[in-house]
DNA sequence: ATTCCACAGGAAACAGTGGTCC
DNA sequence: GGACCACTGTTTCCTGTGGAAT
């Protein structure tokens, strides 16, 4: 039997599994993995670990705030520091409880605390779901605090998108959450804030920014030379050796470094690099699987994005599309009669507005205020992905595949 | 200098859902 | 069973805007 009457999937499958394999460990290929090492964060890993301190003698430590852009290692330092002092007290009589909860993967203020109750062991007869007011969950949370005299530490990962709930809400969550330790008798509770956003503070509550940044670390952006090693590492455990070429590694250190030194990409860069260099059964990763890995990564994230939008959302796009380039009130004439044509309720154009300013922050389209004088003020829109991508990504809606 | 266009985008109100509590 | 709660998605109303036209 020879090789060349192998069906295409065959033959895919029987290289995946007698072909070689570049990556040896996947896992450490994962951003999420936490290294042994934190590269070039010495500074700040004694700055968190100096204000944590005080847990192991059973003091409450000052509330901490730690910025920092995406990727540049703010989370797995103080997961790790905190894990590492739990270690530590886990045999005395005080042993702390630790409670993380990101923000961004809670949709609500009151699901963010129900996250942090069931982490704190309360179920859901205890804490139901949804009904209760706001300060009644919060009550119930301190209650169990309370009784079971823990020494509480809430980690609040991306804490900025926290007070842009509360700011729709108006709710004062987090002046009571700083303030939580006046009402408790015999727990504690200390409060960890990270963010990317350096500019958050200024938007809270006075009484908040002086109690929440009793303690400031800062984490400053990795530079081209310091994703280097850290890519140097992770290549040497992750890869069989040789298998990633000198100038790929430059080319992803690079890459990620314009992207504001993010670590995190770069790491995710490197392993779909290997993934395909694995799946076209090369010996070595080069540049080019990395510049196709890059290439490869941006597009997924468009079909994706596209792919979890709403009917009118899809509607939207598509109206873009088809008036690309124009105004936002003929995207509106556009969007109306394509509504006519799959027999939805139009919505209001105030309600199309904003969904094409929410459209935009995906980058899915750009727009751009243009001043015509007396023909008025407006905004117009163009696709940023290409035509043929969104046709064929909205195909898969039914309601939508008569129209394409 | 004044008018006027075609919206942008903020604020508030509302309807509807799915729940608790007493 | 009615009062109350949080939340989402939407509508309604409104103010503001920069430059061409007058």
């Amino acid at each position: 039997m020879s090789v060349t009457t192998l069906d295409p999937i065959d033959k895919l499958l029987e290289a995946a599994l007698t072909g070689k394999s570049l990556i040896k460990n996947r896992t450490i290929l994962h951003h999420t993995y936490v290294p042994n090492n934190i590269y070039h964060r010495d500074l700040e890993q004694e700055k968190v670990t100096q204000s944590l301190i005080p847990i192991l003698k059973q003091f409450r430590p000052s509330n901490l705030l730690v910025y920092g852009k995406p990727g540049t290692g703010k989370t797995l330092v103080v997961r790790r520091i905190l894990s590492k002092i739990q270690e530590r007290v886990e045999k005395t009589n005080f042993p702390i409880k630790l409670v993380y909860a990101n923000s961004k993967e809670e949709t609500t203020l009151y699901g963010l605390l129900i996250n942090f109750g069931r982490q704190l062991g309360l179920n859901e007869k205890e804490l139901p779901p949804t009904g209760l007011s706001i300060s009644e969950v919060f009550k119930r949370l301190l209650h169990t605090i309370d009784q079971g005299k823990q020494n509480t530490v809430f980690v609040i990962d991306e804490i900025d998108f926290l007070v842009h709930l509360v700011s729709k809400t108006g709710n004062d969550i987090l002046y009571q959450l700083t303030r939580a330790n006046d009402r408790l008798q015999n727990g504690t509770l200390t409060l960890v804030g990270i963010s990317n956003d350096l500019t958050f503070k200024e938007r809270l509550d006075p009484r908040v920014i002086s109690s929440l940044g009793e303690e400031e670390v800062v984490f400053t952006n990795y530079s081209v030379d310091q994703i280097h090693k850290i890519l140097e590492d992770r290549i040497q455990s992750a890869f069989i050796e040789g298998a990633v070429d000198k100038s790929a590694l430059n080319l992803c250190a690079a890459m990620a470094g314009r992207e504001h030194g993010d670590a995190r990409r770069a790491i995710d860069l490197l392993r779909v690099a290997g993934e395909i260099a694995e799946r076209e059964q090369q010996d070595k990763v080069t540049e080019e699987h990395i510049r196709l890995a890059s290439q490869k990564m941006e597009e997924d994230k468009e079909t994706i994005a596209l792919q979890s939008y709403p009917l009118h959302e899809k509607l939207v796009i598509l109206g873009v599309m088809k008036a690309s380039g124009t105004s936002t009130g003929e995207i509106y004439t556009a969007y109306k009669d394509l509504c006519k044509t799959v027999r939805q309720k139009e919505l209001t154009q105030r309600r199309v507005t904003q969904m094409l300013s929410e459209i935009e922050l995906s980058g899915i389209i750009s727009g751009r205020i243009v001043h015509q004088g007396i023909h008025g003020r407006t905004k117009k829109f163009k696709l940023t992905v290409s035509p043929e991508t969104v046709k064929q990504t909205l195909k898969k809606d039914l309601t939508l595949e008569d129209i394409i």
